[in-house]
DNA sequence: AGTGGTATTGACGCAAACGTAAAGGAACGT
DNA sequence: ACGTTCCTTTACGTTTGCGTCAATACCACT
């Protein structure tokens, strides 16, 4: 199975993450890893976990949103009585990524436009350059 | 025309941000309105960096990788000798962003799939709830 | 018993991105 | 002349997200 404990090391190595920075998600409740005796052991859903909060964080979410969010993952388990309120909170969510996503598409184009118009101005140094 | 000057307090009702932001960032010299005595007044040109500015922000660069985005477009006037290195750090730039929309539109992707499983979870209670 | 490697819990430190007074200037109406 | 409103600078305060010791503990060798 996929389902190997990882010592905390393993998880800096795998996640490119310090030890200082797990803790600190560990003590926001980000993620519960299993104690064995003092160790902490992280498991598959903490790992997870960890993806869910790096992505977010690439995305400007702080980690109280991130925290949220998670929780929105961590259902399947637990009553459907609060299920409603938590899908409204999804779909809002969704639309606000695909909102993002939108956004980010313009950004592309714009910087895109910009680039051609640079290299345009180059072709024309370097056309200057040659026939100098 | 649209090169109407702004007031500060207006740049602050049609952006939503505070005084001490538009401040602050004109201290770190991402916009540099023009000054009338001692008051500030923002350009069609400042607005547009603004607008930029807040659009970096919600895709979590910091201020500084934000400030030398806006550079990029704010040629067109300067020399072009450091043109080249500009150019390639925007090249990474653009590689980044769409990196982002890619990962972005997975998440959607993941959302979507968790949502269509809680409507199915739902529509079961219903079920339940109108046989019983 | 000593040495080395890895983990753990505090605790303090720090940069980024502003918030929040404090104190004062400039323009306006009355 | 006075109060009000809007703006200004200066400066200290705050939150977030970790970095960086310091002291301690566990385990494996030798």
């Amino acid at each position: 199975m996929t389902d190997q404990l990882m010592t905390i090391r393993e998880m800096c190595d795998a996640f490119d993450v310090t030890a200082r920075t797990l803790r600190f998600y560990e003590q926001k409740e980000l993620i519960s890893p299993i104690r064995e005796g003092q160790k902490r052991l992280y498991t598959r859903k903490d790992r997870g976990r960890l993806k869910l909060i790096l992505r977010g964080k690439r995305f400007g979410f702080s980690l109280e949103e991130i925290r949220q969010l998670l929780d929105l993952y961590s259902l399947g388990d637990g009553q459907t009585t609060q299920y409603l309120r938590t899908y409204e909170i999804a779909q809002k969510h969704l639309a606000d990524l695909e909102a993002r996503r939108d956004e980010l598409n313009d950004v592309i184009s714009d910087l895109k436009e910009q680039l051609q118009w640079g290299e345009q101005r180059l072709s024309q140094i370097n056309e200057k350059d040659v026939s100098a």
